[in-house]
DNA sequence: GCATTAATATGGA
DNA sequence: TCCATATTAATGC
């Protein structure tokens, strides 16, 4: 679905686009680094040009809920974007990642004059909007075996699979606040699902092995209309 | 290579 | 939910 940036994809049709380009800003940044912070002044937007991070927000007795995951290809800090003057959110980095960045100023005359871009841009917004409507309804309705499946199925829908095992490497902490529940009940919905052969897994790496069985135990909340 | 720390997995209050 | 502990993986020297 992301094929490329969207940016990419709109912007070098046109003349606007080689201007708009010219000024943004590359930078690298390694696994574990954080490159927004919670509080900091909002300036632009980030894409993600190769690499993965979690986005995630601090809730009380400083655990973090991860918001979403994003992967190469896409949209950083939207949220901030427009009206909001500070970060509610942080991201970090899941594994080495190269990412550019555009100022506020500098989208706002490309977003004026690309309607094309603009209405991508909207797109995403709403499919964002969707995502994040059908998230509360999963944290307060669904059981937490449901909210760690339904976890699962979202990585693997976002990342794939590759060599057998879905693309990304994260703890089990980090499935947990994805999920909303804790590092232990995680590995126990785990167990569970290694037990009727569902999921696989070797060391941090995990397997999904019959997704369209795991869909269904979660159909009824029918989720998972994602990016 | 080994020693130390971090993460995982289970059991139980 | 929280804590204790055994096992396993990752990291530093």
């Amino acid at each position: 679905m992301n094929t490329g940036c969207l940016i990419k994809r709109n912007l070098n049709l046109n003349g606007i686009v080689s201007e708009f380009t010219h000024e943004k800003r590359e930078f690298t940044c390694k696994k574990g680094q954080q490159f927004i912070m919670e509080g900091a002044p909002v300036n632009g937007l980030f894409f993600i040009l190769s690499g993965k991070v979690k986005v995630f927000r601090t809730g009380i007795n400083g655990r973090e809920q991860i918001v979403r995951f994003a992967n190469s290809g896409e949209i950083i800090g939207h949220r901030g974007f427009g009206t909001q003057e500070y970060y509610s959110i942080g991201v970090m980095a899941l594994e080495d990642t190269a990412l550019c960045y555009f100022s506020k100023d500098n989208l706002q005359k490309v977003l004026l004059t690309a309607p094309n871009f603009t209405y991508d841009l909207m797109l995403f917004y709403a499919n964002e909007l969707n995502r994040s409507e059908a998230k509360v309804k999963s944290i307060s309705q669904m059981t937490v075996r449901e909210r760690v499946i339904d976890a699962l199925i979202y990585i693997e829908r976002k990342f794939g699979q590759k060599n057998k095992f879905l693309d990304i490497v994260l703890s089990r902490r980090e499935y947990a606040n994805y999920a909303g529940t804790t590092e232990e009940q995680v590995i126990r919905v785990f167990s569970a699902l290694k037990k009727d052969n569902l999921i696989d897994t070797k060391g941090k790496r995990v397997q999904i092995i019959d997704s369209s069985f795991l869909k269904r135990e979660i159909s009824e909340h029918n989720f998972y209309l994602d990016s």
